[in-house]
RNA sequence: GGGCCCGUAGCUCAGCGGUAGAGCAGUGGACUUUUAAUCCAUCGGUCCAGGGUUCGAAUCCCUGCGGGCCUACCA
């Protein structure tokens, strides 16, 4: 359950009634803060720090290998452990480099060591003094003087079976992160990986670009998307889906390379693999076609996987994937007909192919197309097997509207998906860049969206207009950047992978107490 | 959307038809080298919400809210 709201600030008063124990300490804290206040600014703008806590160790050890005298430092930091013995107290202090024991004195404070009473574990304090060893060997600040720099209100997680409750977890992340050092791991592990994305694509000379997140088309991609309102021009706009339109007109003004690292919004269900809004990565390299990022892709995922974990052998549940080896390559027919022993040559007609995917135990709407039905075969029989990276190129043109289509066979698009783990992680197309064939494509999709498929394709005319003036053959590559993560880390949920997964609105917080709030704080000033 | 599981103190959990519990945190006390400090004492509850069954409900039933997993949907 989730803290409420301090609605009972205007504190009811020493009446003597009961308070709930959250409120009560609260109104434990906020007294500290108070008496704090008497001696000082409990939240000063400034600190005198002159080491990190990891930096005061390492100090202290230096100074101890040369035979120098013990350095004084000025530390600061999170209160984490508070053991007040008597005249002695240790606490532990934490900051983003690691922690740091500091001891108070009371022959050395004096005066100022009544006053640790008034802390808390999870406020942040300074502390000045020289370092040195505990009888236990423990490198510690003896403090001459401290100051609260934060006087903290609420009680942090327990201490040492921190927060498990998933809902907070995620809700508060604050408070994971206080407390997890796995949820800790993970968030450097994901700002790593896109890090070494980032570098890889400079180096190859790419161009980083930001394209339009409000649009008029939601286009690149099939999915729902959100829609939204702007008041000044009255008119509705779109949440993109993707990058894609947007990247292929940089190529059309002549930037030969380019990506994105873009958040982009689906409105579909949540579960395990799908948030609302996700990271996509997209890049387009001008005169290559989907060999060549084929092969690039296989050289990013070995770069990220060395940089971010050191090791290319990825530990993810009971499988260990395998980044160093040459990723298989297969085609989409090939596995097809190896995994289920379907060719889909033979099911020109929806209707027969519906019977030979029912035949397998796959079944589907009714409304389904061709394509649609093939697609489900693949990923309810196929791509769950496919674990270790392995490249799944030529697919049936029926479903890729926006890649080129193989010169020797019209049927099969020059496009590629790269699985591990059992989902997609990538999809690449030589991209199409006849003008003709793509407004054919679109407006193919058009009529299916018309006919009732709200994810089909939208056909946008200003993107055809632009590729009118000549897009050069190009490869283009999306990833879903959560899913690389996930991959790197070995987390199951992509959940675990945003710091601040989509949730429900929270339940209406308990009746009448907030109007009671209000209701104070509206009277406060009578 | 469907199925299963969960919701008890600030946190982690026990209790599962008969007076609401433990550890940690808090408060008071002892303690000048602790580090899950220790020891003594103590405060703390709308048992998610609403309805029902029952002499009696945290416990059984129904509904709702929130969460998790599975499934469906999902380029």
């Amino acid at each position: 359950m989730l803290p409420r709201p301090p609605s009972f600030w205007p504190s009811r008063g020493p009446d003597g009634a009961a308070m709930p124990t959250e409120e009560e300490l609260f109104a434990q804290r906020l007294a500290k803060r108070e008496e704090l206040a008497r001696a000082g600014n409990p939240y000063p703008a400034v600190t005198a720090r002159t080491h990190t806590a990891s930096e005061a160790v390492a100090a202290f050890e230096a100074a101890e290998g040369s035979g120098q005298g013990a350095p004084v430092v000025t530390v600061a930091g999170r209160i984490t452990a508070l053991r007040r013995m008597g005249k002695t107290a240790f606490l532990d202090v934490r900051d983003g480099s690691g922690r740091v024991q500091v001891q108070g004195r009371a022959d050395v404070l004096g005066e100022a060591f009544e006053l640790l009473s008034l802390l808390d574990l999870g406020d942040f304090l300074e502390a000045r003094g020289e370092l040195f060893r505990t009888r236990t060997g423990e490198v510690t600040v003896s403090a001459s003087e401290w100051r609260v720099l934060t006087k903290a209100l609420r009680p942090l997680p327990e201490k040492w079976h921190g927060i498990t409750d998933t809902e907070v977890r995620y809700r508060q992340r604050y408070l994971d992160l206080i407390a997890n050092e796995r949820s800790r791991e993970i968030a450097r592990i994901r700002a790593d990986v896109v890090a070494s994305i980032r570098r890889f694509f400079y180096e190859r000379g790419f161009m980083e670009v930001d394209t339009p997140v409000l649009q008029e088309h939601a286009g690149g991609a099939a999915a729902r998307p959100f829609v939204t309102h702007h008041n000044a021009l009255d008119r509705d706009l779109f949440l993109r889906i993707s990058l894609e339109l947007h990247l292929k007109r940089l190529l059309i003004g002549g930037f030969d390379r380019v990506f994105e690292l873009g958040r982009v919004f689906r409105n579909e269900g949540i579960d395990r693999r799908h948030n609302p809004e996700f990271t996509l990565l997209e890049s387009y390299e001008a005169y290559a076609d989907y060999l060549d990022v084929a092969n690039m892709v296989e050289a990013l995922l070995r770069r990220v996987a060395g940089e971010v974990g050191g090791s290319l052998q990825v530990q993810f549940g009971e499988h260990t994937v395998d980044l160093a080896a040459p990723f298989r390559r297969t085609t989409y027919r090939e596995l097809l007909r190896d995994e289920t022993g379907l060719d889909y040559v033979e099911y020109p007609d929806v209707a027969s192919l519906r019977a030979a995917a029912a035949a397998r135990g796959v079944r589907v709407e009714e409304s389904a197309s061709w394509g649609k039905v093939l697609d489900e075969v693949m990923s309810t029989l196929v791509e769950p097997k496919l674990i270790q990276p392995t490249f799944v190129f030529d697919y049936p043109a029926e479903f890729s509207p926006l890649a080129k289509r193989k010169a020797d066979d019209p049927s099969i698009a020059e496009r590629f998906e790269l699985f591990a783990i059992g989902y997609e992680l990538a999809n690449a197309y030589s991209e199409q860049n006849d003008p003709v064939e793509q407004r054919e494509r679109m407006r193919e999709q058009a009529s299916k969206q018309a006919g009732g498929d709200d994810e089909a394709e939208v056909a946008d005319e200003d993107f055809l207009l632009a590729l009118e003036y000549g897009m050069p053959p190009a490869g283009g590559l999306g990833i879903g950047v959560e899913r690389l993560v996930m991959l790197m880390t070995g987390e199951a949920s992509i959940r675990e992978v945003i710091l601040f997964p989509a949730m429900r609105e929270r339940a209406g917080r308990d009746t009448g107490d907030d109007e009671a709030g209000d209701d104070e704080a509206s009277d406060g000033g009578a």
